[in-house]
DNA sequence: TCATTTAATTGACCGTGGTCATTATTTTTT
DNA sequence: AAAAAATAATGACCACGGTCAATTAAATGA
């Protein structure tokens, strides 16, 4: 079912990425610009469009592996056994989503599919999150009363708030931790 | 303590956002261009940017604007008793919040302050937004164990959760209603 | 009223993402 | 192996947000 992509085109394609991850390590993704991406890969501008939607496309792979690889840690631990346990094991996650507002906005927009067949990395890495997040609920102390699905999917939801909140000079006197804890708590537990 | 402002630079402004107005009530937001805003308030480019920081200053303003309204209806209404009546009274913003991918990705980014002395307009619809609601939570059979703050701020990250999954192809079969409902149900009904 | 200071306006210019007709390369057909 | 078809790469070009030194207009002081 599948045209055969010809080595060329994997050849390009790799260089492209590579060029654009070694500019994010450099300078974050901010600093990303598709004429220093194509200049570097040696390739002209429109190549890069032949590979790429749009730069965000090419962020977004940039940004899925490394989502990736915190997911594979993540799915390695044994389930938390309480709320704090939980917001632990989920930090480093988060302060990786938070590490540039660039990011944070990116991670928000395309964590959705925006087409059933075009779902990217990112809304791929937050699927699996919840998944992940999903197979914690088992714990003693968490509430049945509620659909495991409707439940991961609210803490995604807390988590957007609680890192949208960290951006905010407003409400930024609270860390991550403490603020996602105050969600989950209530969320979460049986009372 | 305010230098006072000439009567041009009042006469400017109101034109910029009339123009932007008129553009957006014709194309919609995502249809606004800079030029055209300028062009249609008969002055230069600099102006623009001299009246608003970006084009997103003046987003923001357009959009505020109307949210405004929508949340001087809200604060009219009697505090709904049920969770499907909250819902139902919540609908019409929430409707004009996805009425444009555009609007809702403005309004998600601009909902917390960037720096505590330019809290901007949409950032101050939200905190009314979330006053509003507040005065809500004291309906019979409403958890009193979560203090309504955090309950209120809950309410909000359910919201945007259910509009950001309203745009999302796989997830779309549900209704805006029926999603917000099956979250805020847990959320707020003692149990 | 005129000179001086302060504030508003101008528009040529730039950075950067994205397009597309043309050219070059690879694959398939004969 | 040559011709034809399909795929990839090119780079001049465009769109559009945003900048800034120069200019013009308004407020202030004498």
């Amino acid at each position: 079912m599948e045209k055969p992509i010809q080595k060329r085109t994997l050849a390009t394609r790799a260089k492209l990425i590579a060029a654009g991850d070694a500019i994010v390590s450099e300078g974050g993704f901010d600093a990303l610009r598709v004429e220093e991406v194509v200049s570097r890969a040696g390739v002209a501008k429109g190549t890069f469009f032949a590979h790429f939607r749009d730069k965000d496309a090419l962020m977004e792979r940039l940004i899925g592996v490394r989502l990736d690889n915190l997911l594979d840690a993540l799915s390695e631990v044994p389930a938390p056994a309480t709320i704090d346990a939980m917001v632990d094991e989920m930090l480093p996650m988060l302060q990786f989503m938070v590490s540039e507002r660039y990011v944070f906005d990116l991670i928000l927009r395309y964590s959705g599919a925006a087409l059933i067949d075009d779902i990217g990395p990112i809304g791929m890495c937050i699927g699996r999150h919840e998944t992940v997040v999903m197979g914690w609920l088992n714990a003693d102390g968490l509430r049945r009363d509620v659909a495991p699905k409707i439940l991961a999917e609210g803490i995604q939801a807390f988590v957007f708030q609680t890192l949208a909140l960290h951006f905010c000079a407003l409400h930024s006197d609270i860390s991550i931790q403490s603020r996602l804890r105050s969600y989950l708590k209530p969320w979460l537990l049986a009372h």
